[in-house]
This record gives structure tokens, C-alpha cells and sequence, in this order.
RNA sequence: GCCCCCAUCGUCUAGAGGCCUAGGACGCCACCCUUUCAAGGUGGAGAUCACCGGUUCGAAUCCGGUUGGGGGCACCA
């Protein structure tokens, strides 16, 4: 691989999350690929908020953004700690809406120097040339008419009182650059028109921003989204002209839709919350997203975070964007779910489950439910029959439901009240998964049943659903008394089918 | 339209000139196990390595072109 450090400098790379939405997928993602460049390279790692765009930027989001990043065990050694709360590390504020003064500092010295320049234009101004370069297939881009405006139209606009914005004298020159994924890449300067770098309305720009608070951070390695790549020359004609260090630059693989578009709210779930809530474990979130364009060039695939950080190397990343898919997400998620001890899985589920099922009772449904669940929230749906009271689990009888193939509502009733008595005779302290199967099987094979046969209308009867946990297992759980409730109910509805049908 | 990036099974990927009649995983299909559903086990289908030309004794791997896909071209980030 190709050295990956700059000279002189150590290590420090950045996360720079915008808080105009919730923790995104593919924000996670390269936050995730930083943290680990920082971890395997001993290196500091910092969070900034991008909170420039203030009419999109909100607390509730950046609180979302940090808990988030926090519940995926991501961490930083820099920067707001907590939503909303104080700033950690030197070279703080790290919240640009907080950094204002430098910014306006900067913008002034590239004004000084000739490198900016004040633009009048107004945006229908910009949008008539821009359409005007359409019809003519040129490219998109400024014309740079305010650079060459006469000290009389200058000031004719100052008294006319416009407030003008700041432009980015971009010369025109060939930008190139060792991408520390993708290699040599190379830009032509001349092609992009000179940007706006601090609004009319005095807020700073993004692409200014950046670049003036990674130089100000140290941030020595900017690995971010392959969206950014072609903004990477802007990125650098403005350290030029401000006289900045260049970072590395590695641009990753973007994370994309099925149809291989990028990754959107539109097409996909995109929000961290949202795979939270279901009940995905923040160390399968990671694996995955880890894999989601990297590898460690093994065949070995389940990794902690710790793991990765060890294994991680920024020139292993792909070039090619990676599908998300959420088939592999379940079954990793299945997998995490299984390596839990039981403690463990019970103490996760614990949120996902009502207070009717008090902490003992969540542990003892663990064993019955861990092989099934793909996701925690999963779980109340496969045992909701604990909670459930009889009359709710009876609405859910169907006589349809009750019958296994071939039998009839009569001979259903028949098996089902020798279940019954057997189950009956039995006294609470026997009330066993063991003991019930070994009476419940004796009585199918005295009356001629298939054991399977014979068990489906008990667990219909039981749990009100053709799919459940361990019969059993589930039976005892619920209690005797209840189970008996239960049965009876079934005997009664399968009666009354029988009946009907006679 | 212009610029840039990318290209191995449906998907995530292994592969850095001969070990590849291309390996693993997910998904899919069988079968086994089995009280349902899962989990687990075994096996299978699935990629002429986008295409065309080179280089080479030899290319998925190197080079060029073509095609396809994606991203960027804001007083959003």
C-alpha cells in the first residue's frame, strides 16, 4: 500500500455530520470507516457539527446524530460529547455555527489577497446565464461578470444597498491528487466556475467551511463519501489560496439503492433509528456496514469493532459502490442475536417487551424465542400468547385453525379433551415442558395420532397461532391453569364446529 | 450537456499474471433433523470474471477503446 501519512503530522481525522436529519446509513458508515483509520492507526478522531445551514440544522437532530453514533460504539476524542453539550479537545468550538468569527476572518484574507471577490448577481441574474449555458451546451457554471465590474458599478450596487456574496477566484489550473483508495486522480480547474464561498446574507458555504476547519483541526486524512470526490478540487484551490497544508483525501464507495442509485429516504430505510428500534444490534450494524465495501481479504466475516479496527486498512476499501443489503443485515443480526447469552438477549429485550412480562419471566422466554428472532422487536409477536388473556387468544380460534389435515372438529375435540384430562391430572409442580410432552405424546400414541397432529390443535389452543415457540416449553410458561382454561375453550369451539358440520 | 469515478454469481465479496475447470457468505431450491416456525446439517442451481482489442508462453488480474452504471457540476451539505 501507498504511504498514507503526510510528513511531520500526526494523525487526526474528522467526522463532519450535518445535523439537517437523522443519523444516516451511509453517514454512519464513513464515520465508522474513519474511526477505524483512527483506531488502527493510533491516530485522534474528531466530531465537528456542520451546523452552517441553519435554517435546516436542529438540536434534535445533532442529538440524534451522537446518540446514534454512541450506540454503534463509535466514539471521538474531539468534540461535543453529548447533544447540546460542552465541547472536548483544543482547537473547539466544534460546532461551525460556533465559529463564525474565523470563518469571517478567513473570507476577509482571501479578499485581501485577490483570491475572492464580492458578487452582486442576483439569483435570477445567475439562473438567466445558467439557462442561457444550457441552450448553449456549455457548462453550468459563474461568468465571472462582478470580477469584472468598474469601481463605479461597484459602488452604484453598494448604494443601491445589495448585499453582495463572496466568490472563490478559482484559477484555472490541473488539480491532482493521490486518493488514498482510488489513486491518482485528476481534475481541470479551468472547467469549474468561480464559487460562492460566504452567502449575501454573511453565512459561510460549505465547501469553505470544511476546508478552513480541517486546516484549523489538523485534520491530517479526509476520508469521506465518493460524493465528494469531484468537490475535492474546489477543496484544494481554496487551501491554495489560503495557504493551507493538504490533507490525504480517500473518497469511499457509496452505499446504494437496489437499483444502484445512491442510497436514499426515498428508496430505503436510511435512518440508524429506524434499524434501532427494530431491534438490530449496534455490533451487527457495524459488522455489516464495515463489509459494506471493505474486506479483510479473508473468508472470515464476523468481527467486533475492536476486530475490525485491527484489521482495517483505508487501501483495502473498494472503488465500486455496495448494494445495501438487508437480507445479510437479518441474518448477521440473527447471528449476534444467537451468540448472546441468555442474560444478555433478555436484558436487550427487556425494552422490547410490555412490563406485564416482569424481568424473571423475560429471561425464561429467552431459551423459547433466541433461534427465532431476527429482530428484538420481533420478539412480542412470538410470545404475545403469555400476555394475551384468554378471551384475546380465543378470538384468535379458528376451527379451521384448531384442525390438522384429515381430522374432523369431532375427533379434534376428542384429542384435545384427553389432552386435557392428562394435563389435568398433573399438579402444579409437575407442570414441566418435559413431563407435558412425555403425556401429551403417550396420549397421542394410545388414540392412533401423529404426534405432530395431535400437538397443533393444542398449540392453536394455546398460543392462538399455528406458529409458535416450543409447544411445551410455551405451556409451561403460561401455567397450568391457564393451558386448561385454553384447552377447554378450544374443546368448546371445536364442539360447536362439529356440530355444525354433522 | 460537461467533468470525474466505477465494473467478479441476484446481493456482499475472495482474487494483486500461471494455485481459477473463479472460492466464501447472504438469498434461492432440495434433502436430513424436527411438535409448528426457526436454528442446525448436507447437497444443488447460480459468474463464458460487461464487451472488443492488445501486451504475454500464459490475463478475472496489465494497457487501450467501447458499453453500462454511478457521482458531481447551488448564495444545500
Amino acid at each position: 500500500m501507498t504511504d498514507t501519512q503526510p510528513a511531520n503530522r500526526p494523525i487526526r481525522v474528522r467526522m463532519a455530520p450535518s445535523p439537517t436529519g437523522p443519523l444516516h446509513i451511509g453517514t454512519a458508515r464513513t464515520s465508522l470507516y474513519n474511526y477505524l483509520f483512527a483506531r488502527h492507526a493510533g491516530g485522534t478522531y474528531v466530531l465537528r457539527i456542520e451546523d452552517t445551514d441553519t435554517a435546516r440544522s436542529t438540536v434534535e437532530y445533532e442529538r440524534d446524530i451522537i446518540d446514534n453514533l454512541h450506540w454503534l460504539g463509535i466514539t471521538w476524542d474531539e468534540g461535543p460529547q453529548v447533544a447540546g453539550g460542552e465541547d472536548v479537545g483544543p482547537y473547539g468550538p466544534y460546532r461551525q455555527s460556533q465559529r463564525l468569527e474565523l470563518y469571517a476572518r478567513e473570507a476577509q484574507r482571501l479578499l485581501d489577497s485577490g483570491h475572492a471577490y464580492h458578487c452582486w448577481c442576483s439569483p435570477e441574474e445567475l439562473e438567466a446565464v445558467r439557462r442561457e449555458q444550457e441552450a448553449n451546451r456549455e457548462a453550468p457554471r459563474y461568468n465571472g461578470r462582478c470580477l469584472r465590474l468598474t469601481d463605479a458599478e461597484r459602488a452604484q450596487f453598494e448604494r443601491e444597498g445589495r448585499r453582495p456574496a463572496i466568490r472563490l477566484r478559482v484559477p484555472p489550473e490541473l488539480i491532482r491528487f493521490d486518493d488514498l483508495i482510488r489513486g491518482e486522480v485528476e481534475f481541470d480547474n479551468s472547467l469549474l466556475g468561480d464559487f460562492v464561498i460566504v452567502r449575501a446574507n454573511g453565512v459561510p458555504l460549505y465547501h469553505f467551511v470544511v476546508v478552513v476547519d480541517d486546516e484549523a483541526m489538523q485534520i491530517t486524512h479526509v476520508i469521506r463519501g465518493e460524493d465528494h470526490l469531484s468537490n475535492t478540487p474546489k477543496h484544494i484551490a481554496l487551501m491554495r489560496a489560503l495557504g493551507y497544508a493538504e490533507p490525504r483525501f480517500g473518497h469511499i464507495p457509496l452505499i446504494l439503492n437496489p437499483d444502484r442509485s445512491k442510497m436514499s429516504k426515498r428508496r430505503s430505510q436510511t435512518a440508524i433509528t429506524a434499524y434501532r428500534e427494530q431491534g438490530y444490534l449496534p455490533e451487527a450494524m457495524v459488522n455489516f456496514l464495515a463489509f459494506l465495501g471493505w474486506s479483510p481479504g479473508t473468508e472470515e466475516e464476523i468481527f467486533s469493532l475492536d476486530q475490525l479496527a485491527e484489521r482495517f486498512e483505508i487501501g483495502d476499501v473498494h472503488k465500486g459502490g455496495a448494494v445495501f443489503d438487508a437480507d445479510r443485515l437479518n441474518y448477521l443480526n440473527g447471528v449476534y442475536i444467537r451468540n448472546l447469552t441468555d442474560q444478555q438477549l433478555a436484558l436487550r429485550l427487556r425494552p422490547f417487551l410490555p412490563a406485564v412480562l416482569d424481568d424473571a419471566s423475560v429471561l425464561r422466554v429467552v431459551p423459547l424465542i433466541k433461534e427465532r428472532l431476527v429482530r428484538l422487536a420481533d420478539a412480542p409477536e412470538l410470545v404475545a400468547f403469555l400476555w394475551e388473556t384468554d378471551a384475546q387468544v380465543a378470538a384468535l380460534y379458528d376451527a379451521e385453525l384448531l384442525l390438522p389435515r384429515n381430522r374432523s372438529a369431532a375427533e379434534v375435540a376428542e384429542a384435545v379433551a384427553r389432552a386435557r384430562d392428562e394435563l389435568g391430572a398433573l399438579d402444579e409442580a409437575d407442570f414441566a415442558a418435559d413431563v407435558l410432552e412425555d403425556r401429551c405424546r403417550r396420549a397421542a400414541d394410545d388414540m392412533g395420532w401423529k404426534a405432530g397432529d395431535f400437538f397443533r390443535p393444542l398449540r392453536v389452543a394455546v398460543t392462538g397461532r399455528t406458529i409458535s415457540p416450543p409447544l411445551f416449553g410455551s405451556m409451561e410458561l403460561l401455567g397450568r391453569e391457564r393451558v386448561l382454561a385454553r384447552l377447554e375453550t378450544a374443546i368448546g369451539v371445536l364442539a360447536a364446529a362439529g356440530a355444525r358440520t354433522a
